[in-house]
DNA sequence: CTGTTAGCGCCTTCAT
DNA sequence: ATGAAGGCGCTAACAG
C-alpha cells in the first residue's frame, strides 16, 4: 500500500499553498481561474482524492448514514433501499446496513452503536414495537419508513387508499360479496389499517363484511382460505401479497371455485403466478427515494420533519 | 448536538494524561491496574467512545468494508449477506452496500470510489462479466462469492455436487428419463457447470440426456416447459429455483402430467408451492459467514487467499 | 487572490 | 508507570 498523496503533495506539485488546494477541493469562490485549472489538472493526473477521515475530523460529519431494515430478505424493503442508495452516494454519503429482525431490543442496540460511531443519520423501517422513546435522541436525523410517529419525519404507504382502490375496482367489476383475508390487527399498518379500510368501504357501500385474520404467512392464508368463503362470496381481498400467494395456491388446487383474487402488493412473482389477480402497488421505490431525499435534507439543510405519504397505484 | 468528549476530557476528569487514556483505550500493557480501572470507570460513566475518524487518520484503518451485491433483491445473496453482517460488526467493521446490477462498468466505478474512500476490503458477488483485471488492485483484500478466479480468495457453491445429488436422488427414486431445464451456458456457474454436471451424470449412468436452456426467467421456463418433455420423460431437473417456479406453474395447470420436479435452490416459497419437489440447498448462509470470516482474516491477519467451496445439501 | 498558522482527536516516541 | 510534545491530512482564520 504505497502512501496516498495529500493536499500538501498536490500543493507542491502545482506550486501553490495547501489552502489553495483545499479551496479548489471545496469549490470555494475566490480562486484565480488559472490557478484553479492548474491545480485541478494536477489532481486529475495524480488521481488524487482527499482523505475522508481527515475531512471528517475537521468538520463534524463522517458522511455516513445507516439503514436499518427489518430483514434483508424483505422484498418490499429491498425495493425501497434500492432507490435510496443512489441518492446517498450522489451526496457523498456511505450507507451502512443493519437488520432489526423485528426486535426492538436490536434496534436499541444498533442505535447505541450508531451514536458511538458518530453517524449522521438513520433510516428505520418501522414495525410494531418501535417506540418513539427509543428513537427520540435521533429525532432530528431520522426518517421512519412504513410507520409514522408524531414529531418524526416519515414516509408511509397509503394503506387506506390502497384498500379503497382495490375494493372500488372489485366493486366496479360487479362484485358485491367480497371477503377480507388479512394480517391480524396487532400489526398497525398491514393489519389494523387495511382491515379498517375494508370495513369502511363495506359500510359506505352497504356490503356485508366477512373477515378472516389468521396470521401473516402463506401457510396461515392457505390453511384458512375456506373460512373466507360464504355461499355468496365472489372475491377475496388479501392484506398482503404473501397472503395472496397462500390463497392462490388454494385456488389453483380448486379450479372449480371461481373466486376473484385481489391483494395489496404487486410483485413480478404474483403477476406471473396469478395474472388475473387485481393488485395495487404501494410505491416502494418511490418511498425509498423520498426517504433518502428527506434524510439528506434534514442532515444538510435542516429541512423540516415532514410526514410523507406515498400514493398507491392500481395495476 | 453537544460536542462529544475527547480523550483530553477523559484525561482531565480522571486526573491523568492523554497518553494514559490512549493506552487504556487500546488495552496496552504497562498501565497501573488502579489507574486503568479509574480511567475505565470514567469512560463508562461518561459514555465515551473515541472518534473513528481521528483514529483512522492516525494511520490505522477506517474499519469499513464494502459488500457489492448484484441486486439487493436477490434472495440468495441476501441470505448470504445476512450472515456476513454480524461477523463484520463483531470485529468493529462497518459494512457499506452497493449494487452492481450485473454491470461490469458499475463494478469498476464502485471499486474506483471505494479506493478513493480508503476502504479496507470488499466482498463481491460475482457474475459473468467481472474480469480478474478489474479486481486486481483489490486482490489482497477481496473475497469473491459465487465465482472464483485464480489468485483470488473466493467462496463458491458446489454446482456439480448439487446437480449430482439431485440426479442421484431422482435415479434412486427410479427415474431413468430425466430432462434438464436450465440457464444458458453463457452463465458459467448456473448455466454451464450445472448443464455439464447433468451430462456427466447421464453419461455415467447411461441415461439419454435431454436438454432445454431457454433463458433464466420464470417465463422462459414456463413457456418452454413442453420442450423438455419426451414421450418417456418422468422427471425434470431445473437449473434454478426461479426456473422451477415457471415449470411448477405449468405442471399445476396440467395435473394430468405426472412429472417429478427437481431443482437446485430450495426456498421457503418453493417448499410451500411445490412440497414434493426435490431440492438441494447451496448453503447461502454458510457461504456468507465463511466469506466474511475469510475477508476479516485477510485484512487483520494476512490470511492466505483460500478458495472455499460450500457443500450442497439435499432437502 | 494566496500563503501561513493553528488546531481537530488520536497515537507514538521520548523523557521523566 | 506516566506526561509532554509532535504530527497524521485537512479546514479555517488571519495575514500579506
Amino acid at each position: 500500500m504505497n502512501k496516498r498523496l495529500t493536499i500538501k503533495d498536490i500543493a507542491r506539485l502545482s506550486g501553490v499553498g495547501k489552502s489553495t488546494v483545499s479551496r479548489v477541493l471545496n469549490n470555494e469562490s475566490g480562486v484565480n481561474e488559472r490557478t484553479r485549472e492548474r491545480v485541478e489538472a494536477v489532481m486529475q493526473e495524480q488521481g488524487f482524492s482527499p482523505s475522508r477521515s481527515a475531512r471528517a475530523m475537521r468538520g463534524q460529519s463522517d458522511k455516513v448514514v445507516a439503514i436499518i431494515v427489518t430483514r434483508l430478505d424483505s422484498l418490499s424493503e429491498n425495493l425501497a433501499v434500492q432507490t435510496m442508495l443512489p441518492v446517498f452516494y450522489a451526496e457523498g454519503y456511505d450507507p451502512i446496513m443493519m437488520e432489526s429482525q423485528f426486535s426492538p431490543a436490536l434496534i436499541a442496540e444498533h442505535l447505541r452503536m450508531l451514536r458511538s460511531r458518530n453517524i449522521d443519520g438513520v433510516v428505520i423501517f418501522g414495525f410494531s414495537g418501535v417506540t418513539p422513546e427509543m428513537l427520540q435522541p435521533w429525532q432530528p436525523s431520522l426518517v421512519l419508513v412504513a410507520r409514522d410517529a408524531s414529531g418524526f419525519a416519515s414516509v408511509c404507504y397509503d394503506d387506506e387508499g390502497a384498500m379503497q382502490l382495490l375494493l372500488q375496482r372489485l366493486y366496479d367489476m360487479g362484485h358485491r360479496h367480497i371477503s377480507f383475508l388479512g394480517v391480524p390487527d396487532s400489526d398497525i399498518t398491514t393489519g389494523l389499517r387495511r382491515h379498517q379500510a375494508y370495513l369502511d368501504f363495506c359500510a359506505r357501500h352497504q356490503l356485508t363484511p366477512h373477515v378472516v385474520q389468521p396470521g401473516l404467512t402463506m401457510v396461515n392464508s392457505y390453511e384458512n382460505f375456506t373460512r373466507t368463503l360464504t355461499p355468496d362470496t365472489t372475491a377475496v381481498v388479501c392484506g398482503t401479497d404473501t397472503m395472496a400467494l397462500g390463497a392462490g395456491k388454494y385456488l389453483h388446487q380448486h379450479p372449480e371455485l371461481r373466486i376473484q383474487l385481489a391483494s395489496i402488493g404487486y410483485t413480478p412473482l404474483i403477476a406471473f403466478l396469478h395474472p388475473d389477480l387485481v393488485g395495487v402497488s404501494l410505491g416502494y421505490a418511490e418511498a425509498g427515494r423520498k426517504a433518502a431525499v428527506q434524510l439528506m435534507g434534514q442532515i444538510t439543510r435542516q429541512a423540516e420533519l415532514k410526514q410523507i405519504v406515498i400514493p398507491a397505484t392500481l395495476n
